[in-house]
DNA sequence: CACCTATTACGATAAAAATCGTAGATAAAC
DNA sequence: GTTTATCTACGATTTTTATCGTAATAGGTG
């Protein structure tokens, strides 16, 4: 009913789950694998943090012979949502706005990436009359 | 010119700078006082959190009197940056754009936020071309 | 069926961050 | 000049997160 407390993943744990939340369940296995692209990390470290992702309640899991095969839990725009409050406040004193034009500042933006941006802004507008 | 790997202030540093950066240098006490208006902590906590980030390059201060006045020794600016590129990374897969369209959907805008955002969108526009 | 080996389970440790208590020092008050 | 209140210094502990090693097990393969 009401929610836990401590549902906000740490920084491995988002690691893993972006994985699953792009290409769907995975085994351990794949996951150490993809993950070992970017750093070295262990087997069973992955598979810890996947063992307790799972007890917190972010992973599903189904045996598929003598594996498992984990799921994201929660879903993703949620658990941005979430996380991105936390760090509007934490970084930018809880202007969404500031944050906002620095991403865009900052990066690279493609021509559809501004039209869909001119769309956002209309629909805001037209939201707020 | 490309910055220290270490110099990522955590939460409860970020708390302070964030003080500092917005009133200006600061005593213990005064820094205490504030964050003791959100959440418990004792005085020392405090203290020894600051200490430490004068130690980390974070913080400068001087003396007056018996006591230190500190003061952010990091930009704001350049930090932002850099905590928006881990989390931009961290938890929205390296896209600037979803995170940016995110923040504006889900918090209110008022029309001169709305109109800022416009002037930055045909900027960015005009850079494309 | 017996052997391999991929896989899980789980405890232990390490590393990072946050918290707090005690001691000592210095200025201010008396 | 002695006392008192305010601050700093700093070590120790706790809490959270990340890492890894060892042992047990369950399936497939010969």
């Amino acid at each position: 009913m009401s929610k836990d407390k401590n549902t906000q993943p740490t920084a491995s744990e988002l690691a893993v789950l972006q994985l699953l939340w792009e290409r769907g369940p995975l085994s351990v296995k794949e996951i150490h694998e993809e993950l070992s692209k970017e750093r070295d990390v262990v087997y069973t470290t992955v598979l810890k943090t996947m063992q307790v992702m799972f007890e917190r309640g972010f992973l599903s899991r189904e045996s598929q012979g003598r594996k498992h095969i984990y799921a994201a839990a929660i879903a993703r725009e949620d658990t941005q949502n979430s996380l991105l409050d936390t760090f509007i406040d934490k970084a930018f004193g809880g202007s969404a706005k500031e944050l906002a034009m620095r991403a865009l500042g900052n990066y690279k933006t493609s021509q559809s990436d501004i039209d869909d941006l001119k769309a956002l802004i209309d629909k805001l507008e037209n939201k707020q009359k």
